[in-house]
DNA sequence: TGGAGTTAGTTAGCATTGCTAACTAAATTG
DNA sequence: CAATTTAGTTAGCAATGCTAACTAACTCCA
C-alpha cells in the first residue's frame, strides 16, 4: 500500500471524501426545489455580484452552453433576471432578484444546518483541523 | 463575520472546497471514460471488496435503482461481475472484474496526477493534515 | 404450514446537468 | 469593409439522481 500521506493516495481519498459529503448535503439542497447547480451559480451571483452568462460559466467551471440554459431556468424560476449589457449588445448582465436571495439564504441556512450538527460534535481541535483544510483546498486549484 | 472555526463557518466553507474541488478533478475523471458514479462504486468494489447491490447502493449513498443500473452498466462494460448469493435467492454479489481493476487503478492515476502535483508542493504537513480531513470528513456522514 | 408482510432487485419514466456541434448576431481587426 | 472573433442560443446526447410500481424470495407467526 502506497503511504497515506503521499501526494496521490492523500489525492484520491480526499477526492472520495469529497464525493461522500457533497452527496450527504445533497438531501438538504433537494429541500430548496432548486437543484445544485443553479444553486450554486445563484449563490455567486449573490456572494460575488452580477456579470455575464460567460462569467459566470467561467466562475463555475462549465461550458457556455450548460451555464445558457441555468441562467434560462433560474429566470424561468424568477430567482435571476438579465438586463442587457450597455456596452456590448451580445452580452447581458444576470442578477439576482429578490426572491433568489432570500431562497439562496434559506437553502443555504438548512444545508449549513446538517452539517453544522456533525461538526458541532467534533472536539474543537479536528474542526480548526478542517478549517484549515477547507483553506488549503480551495488554494490548490 | 462568525468565528472561522465555528460549527456554521466551517461547514459552509468545506462545501464550498468540495464543490470546487470536484469540480477540478472532474475533467480528469472524464479521461477514464467511465462516469464518476460507476468509478466510485467500482472504488468501493475494488478496495472495500465484493458485496451485495443493496450494500453498494448505502455505501455510496443512492437509492437501490440507481445502483442497479450503475452495476448494471459496470457488467456490460466488462468491469464488474454478479455471482448468486448462495444464501439468499434474491440477492446477488458484485464484485470487480481483472478489467475493472484495471481500469480502476489506471483511472485512478490519471484522476490524481493534476492534484498530486499540486499537493507534492504542499509542505508535508499541509499533506498530512489534508489526509487527516479526509478521514474526517468520511466520518462525518 | 400457509398466508401476511418485508426485503432485494428490476423496470419505466422523469428531471437535472454535463457535453459538443452548429447556428445567429454583435464586436473587433487588418 | 471583409474576415475573424466573441457572446449567447438551440438541439440533441449521455450520465446520474429520483419515485412508483412491479416480481421474487425470504421471514414470521398464528
Amino acid at each position: 500500500m502506497t503511504e497515506r500521506a503521499s501526494p496521490p493516495a492523500v489525492a484520491d481519498r480526499l477526492h472520495s471524501a469529497a464525493i461522500h459529503l457533497l452527496r450527504a448535503l445533497r438531501r438538504e439542497d433537494r429541500a430548496t426545489g432548486v437543484g445544485p447547480a443553479k444553486l450554486s451559480a445563484l449563490s455567486v451571483l449573490v456572494f460575488g455580484g452580477p456579470r455575464s452568462i460567460g462569467a459566470l460559466a467561467r466562475a463555475e467551471q462549465v461550458r457556455l452552453p450548460t451555464m445558457s440554459r441555468l441562467v434560462a431556468a433560474l429566470e424561468r424560476d424568477g430567482l435571476a433576471a438579465r438586463t442587457p449589457d450597455p456596452a456590448d449588445g451580445r452580452a447581458s448582465r444576470v442578477h439576482p432578484t429578490a426572491r433568489g436571495r432570500s431562497v439562496l439564504h434559506r437553502g443555504r441556512a438548512r444545508r449549513v444546518e446538517a452539517l453544522t450538527r456533525r461538526l458541532a460534535q467534533l472536539p474543537e481541535a479536528d474542526r480548526a483541523l478542517l478549517s484549515r483544510a477547507a483553506d488549503l483546498i480551495e488554494g490548490l486549484t
